[in-house]
DNA sequence: ACACTATTCCAAGGATGATTGGAGAACCAT
DNA sequence: ATGGTTCTCCAATCATCCTTGGAATAGTGT
C-alpha cells in the first residue's frame, strides 16, 4: 500500500478517461451523442467515418465507461453514461478555447464570426415575452430526444423550404448542439440572406441541459 | 466554412488537451504542478521519472498550454497555466472514480479505506471552535506556496520526531493534496498508532482551492 | 574563456493506437 | 433453417507515442 506500483495503476486509471478523450474522432462521437442515443450506423454516418473504425472508437469510448450501450433488435444505440461525461466534454472544450490558439483560429474556420449571438437569458426573455421565434435546427430525432420549451423544430435541411412558417417581423433564434455546431450559424447565414432578422443562441443543447435548465421531450 | 477538414481541424485542435490527458505519468505531474510550481528536476524526482521522460512529458503538457514556465538562473519551474486546468484535471478524475470500478479498486489499493474522513465543513468547524489541530503534512514547500489558515506545516517524513508539537488531548485532523493523494492517509496512520485520535480532510488543497475556500501563503 | 548545473533537443528502439477489409455473432423475418 | 441486417471481433498495416542515452543549449560562478 502507499507504493509505487500501486500509485502508477491508480493514474493510469485516471488516464484511461483522458486516453478516450484524446481522438478528435472521439470528441466528435461524444459530441453527436450528448445530442441523444444514436445507432453505430447513424454515427458513423453523422461523423462520416467507416462502420468499423466508428465501432472501434465507439468501444473505445465505452471501454472507459463513458457511454452505455442498448440494443433494440439489431441495432445498438449509444448514449452517454451520465451528465457528468457531458461536464467533463464541455469543460475539455472550453479550456482548449480559452488556452489553445489555434482553437479560437480553427472554430472561425469552421463556424465563421459573422453572426450575431444572443444568451440563454436573452433567448429565454424574448421567448417569454413572445418577441422571437424559436427554432431547433438540429436534425428531428434530436429534437424528439430533448428540445428548449417552446422552440420547434426546423432541421437546417429544410429551412429554405419552410420559410413560410416563420413570422416575417419577428425575430427568428437558431440553436443547435451546442457552442461548436456550425447548423445554428448556417441557419442565421440562410435567414438574414431572405431578408429575416436572425441570431443564434451562443451555446446550445449541450450546455442548456448542463445548466439545468427545462427540456422538454 | 462549414466543411469537414475545418470541422476536424476544429475537433483535433480539442483533442490537443485530450491527448495531454492520456497518460498516468502526465497526470501525475500535474497532480504536482498543482500545488505550486517545481522544477523540472524535482518534478521528475516526485515522480520517480527519469529526467528526460519528464521534461518529455512536460513539454506535451507545455504544448497543450495546460501548464507554463518561468526561467529563473538555470532552473525552470513549471506551473498550472489556471485554475481552469485544475478544475478539468479534478472532473477528470471524478468521472474516472464514479464511472470506473477499476479506479475504486485501485484507489484502495494505494489509499487504502482504514482512516477516517472529514469534509471541508467539518475541518473549518473544527478549527474555528479551537477544538481540533489541523496539520498541513505535503512537503514544506508545498505548504509555502499556499495552505489552509490556521494548519501548521508537518511534513509526513518529519511527523514521527514531531509527535512532541502536537497536543495530546486534541484531535488532529491531517490533509495533503487532494482526494487521491497518500500522506494523509499515512499521517492518520501514523498518529492512531500512537494513540491519537486522528482524521484526514476527505479531499485536500486542489479541491479547496478550487471551492474557492480561503488560501494562507 | 572554462567548468558546472539544469534542461531541452535529437535519434532510435520498442510499445501502443488508428484504420481497413473480411469473418463472425446476435437478432429478426419468413 | 435461410437469408438479411447491424454490429463487433480479428488480423495486418501504418502512424504515433514512450522512453532512453548522448549531444546541444542557456545560464552561473571563477
Amino acid at each position: 500500500m502507499g507504493d509505487r506500483d500501486a500509485k502508477n495503476a491508480l493514474f493510469d486509471q485516471f488516464a484511461r478517461v483522458g486516453k478516450a478523450l484524446a481522438s478528435g474522432k472521439r470528441l466528435e462521437l461524444l459530441d453527436l451523442i450528448a445530442q441523444g442515443e444514436r445507432t453505430v450506423d447513424a454515427l458513423a454516418k453523422s461523423a462520416e467515418l467507416g462502420l468499423t473504425t466508428a465501432s472501434a472508437h465507439l468501444q473505445t469510448l465505452k471501454q472507459a465507461n463513458l457511454v452505455v450501450t442498448r440494443r433494440e433488435g439489431t441495432k445498438i444505440f449509444y448514449r452517454l453514461a451520465g451528465y457528468d461525461v457531458a461536464a467533463l466534454f464541455a469543460q475539455l472544450r472550453t479550456v482548449a478555447d480559452d488556452r489553445l490558439p489555434d482553437v479560437r483560429t480553427a472554430r472561425e474556420a469552421y463556424l465563421g464570426d459573422d453572426t450575431e449571438a444572443v444568451s440563454r437569458e436573452e433567448l429565454l426573455d424574448r421567448v417569454r415575452s413572445g418577441r422571437a421565434t424559436v427554432i431547433d435546427v438540429r436534425p428531428a430525432e434530436e429534437y424528439a430526444a430533448g428540445h428548449i420549451p417552446g422552440a420547434v423544430s426546423v432541421p437546417l435541411d429544410e429551412l429554405a423550404d419552410r420559410l413560410a412558417e416563420l413570422p416575417a417581423d419577428q425575430e427568428v433564434v437558431a440553436y443547435c448542439r451546442g457552442a461548436y455546431c456550425v447548423l445554428s450559424h448556417e441557419a442565421v447565414r440562410l435567414l438574414t440572406a431572405q431578408g429575416r432578422t436572425a441570431r443564434r443562441l451562443a451555446d446550445g443543447m449541450l450546455e442548456w441541459r448542463l445548466a439545468e435548465l427545462p427540456v422538454a421531450v
